[in-house]
DNA sequence: GAGGAATATTCTTGTCAAGGAATATTTAAA
DNA sequence: TTTAAATATTCCTTGACAAGAATATTCCTC
């Protein structure tokens, strides 16, 4: 798991802009207004999320058009694969011991 | 999504932590032992993680028993959740345009 | 080509987090 | 009851990072 995933998605602000754009691509201008953030914020916030390989950028002239990367967060879920085993041991757990309370449901 | 969790996460130390627990409980000792940590190091970086909810203690006398959390990697799980989907399109996007080359292989 | 829009970068400053060293606290053992 | 083990906490220093302000860069339009 690569941390700087992590430490990417660690600040609201870029989280807000990764939720933003899973809605579709959108200008460095679109994103620091809709988030309240000055241009320079936004753009250095970019910044970040573009080394980190959560955005990709293409130009358009004067405007620069950032969308979303998948990959990290496709690694992220590989990642938690380890994990999903355990929650669902617990819930299995849980459920086998809801149904031996159904099979003796009297005392 | 909290974004304590990806604070927490986003320090190679702690994830090296959680990565050990998914093992099972370990103690402060261990841990350090194990990730070549000095003792107040593990204690601080656990500290942290047990603000994130990422683990729970148990004392047993002396030692104090730390074992990883779920829910706040469930979080995690949910989010991803809103991304998958995409990932899914694309991947199908490029089914679907493999099985348009396979229907007319020649030209 | 001058001016303006969209964006990136630099510099500075304040805040926060991490490691090291030392110390406090609790518990077992002798 | 003194000693040692296991752990937590504090203080200090240092480095990273985020916001603000200013400036540079690129491209379009007139």
């Amino acid at each position: 798991m690569d941390i700087g995933t992590f430490s990417a998605l660690a600040e609201p602000n870029r989280l807000r802009i990764v939720e933003l754009l899973a809605h579709g691509p959108l200008t460095v201008g679109e994103i620091a207004e809709r988030l309240n953030l000055r241009q320079p914020q936004a753009s250095k916030h970019l910044r970040v999320l573009l080394d980190a390989r959560l955005v990709t950028v293409h130009a358009d002239a004067n405007r620069r058009n950032y969308a979303l990367q998948m990959e990290p967060l496709q690694e992220m879920d590989a990642w938690l694969n380890n994990y999903r085993r355990m929650w669902n041991e617990r819930f299995d757990n849980l459920d086998q011991y809801l149904q031996e309370l159904q099979s003796k449901p009297e005392q």
